[in-house]
DNA sequence: TGTCGTCTCCGTATTACTACGTAAATGCAT
DNA sequence: ATGCATTTACGTAGTAATACGGAGACGACA
């Protein structure tokens, strides 16, 4: 990782925004602090990865919504070619799609706009020491989705408990024959099932009968 | 939520852990930091319930690990209680198991025990002001699993890039015909590739096949 | 140059699945 | 007890997929 006592060492921080006031503004906010940085901007995800190659920043601060490149690729780019550098999302959406996609992204971490300075520099000494932040607008939106909402949640299906089953069963790759002997039923109830199945969910192939079930978490992986 | 500017303000910490020893540690650690005062001490999650029903900290540091009752269940309790109380697990566990559990029971935050006494002031920062704190060891173990983690690590898969076109499309839910259409090969084409795919694979049914592009990251849903 | 792997295509026979329909037994609710 | 959904099961016909087989074109690499 990184140095084991961070505040003494200088965070080299690039800040990419197609805003240039906001880039202003932080940048201003961000260099009066010590132990931080500013050695870069960009104004887009293009001209971040461009630069980042060249200055090897620790920290890339980043908006997600711009022209050319977005921050969500730009953040992918950045995990996959330069996985040292950490990404900080600034973002003034609280939308938990937005913050489930940049962490899967491989985004570090998400800090909505309307945060203090102080506590932005909190999210990049974070961040920069290989952890992982969420500003409490965001960790609510992310974690009311994964976290607790108690059970991964089986949506309605529609399906009968005993099509479910078989759903299930075809989903983890057995044929008609082998269900049949499984729930010790004929395989012509297991063709009857699987058909109504089919109708109900409108889907055509077993391939995407396997598909419906993991998106509907009958089955994990 | 809290102060607006939090270093002004002091945080009031109970302190949790059935080791006298940490608990001694840690407490002379933090009570050195302005802006820090611990405020109590518990040795349970039961008693740790009692104690912050008594004198409202803002902050729960607290171990996993405990008898009576153990961080699990206490954090769930606070979190249900009182939820103004913001909980801070501090475990040497780095299990995936345990923090995503820990997170659905409502923790803000979970740091190991290994880390500096700065990146605790920190973490104790972040929750505070109502964000969400993992350190690095936690993040990692953390959003490997629901998120992407490192790569989406596209494994190995010993198929030709044919074929895993082919794989593909066949997750994706369609049938050889439309595949055939879809690449602008024949269908006999498409069956030959299928025919090689489940048996380099050991798959075989087009369930599994759907199964297996989407362990091995080919697809997404 | 020649071999190897890949991609392409086809034939034949068999098996699995699909699309329709019908219908009996069961359990649950009104 | 009657009605309704569910689960079970079968018939027939047609389509899709599989299990074998062979084979030509092409590029990479030795």
């Amino acid at each position: 990782m990184h140095e084991s006592s961070p505040e003494n060492t200088t965070i080299r921080i690039l800040l990419v925004d197609d805003h240039p006031l906001v880039l202003e503004g932080i940048s201003a906010r961000l260099e009066s602090e010590p132990g931080i940085q500013v050695i870069g901007q960009a104004s887009n995800g293009q001209e971040a990865l461009a630069l980042a190659a060249e200055m090897n920043p620790d920290v890339v601060l980043m908006d997600i919504s711009m022209p050319v490149m977005n921050g969500l690729e730009a953040a992918e780019h950045f995990h996959n070619d330069q996985p040292d550098v950490r990404v900080l999302i600034l973002s003034m959406h609280e939308n938990r799609e937005y913050i489930v996609k940049m962490i899967q992204s491989g985004a570090a971490g998400y800090v909505l706009k309307d945060v203090s300075s102080d506590e932005l520099l909190r999210a990049i000494q974070t961040v920069y020491q290989g952890g992982t932040y969420f500003s409490a607008g965001a960790s609510e939106a992310l974690f009311s989705e994964f976290g607790h909402s108690d059970q991964p949640d089986k949506a309605d299906t529609g399906l009968t408990k005993r099509e479910e089953t078989v759903l299930k069963l075809i989903a983890e790759g057995q044929v008609n024959k082998e269900i049949a002997r499984t729930l010790n039923i004929s395989v012509r109830t297991v063709e009857t099932h699987r058909q109504n199945i089919k109708q109900k969910l409108n889907i055509q192939t077993a391939a995407g009968l396997t598909k419906y079930a993991l998106e509907h978490n009958l089955i994990s992986l």
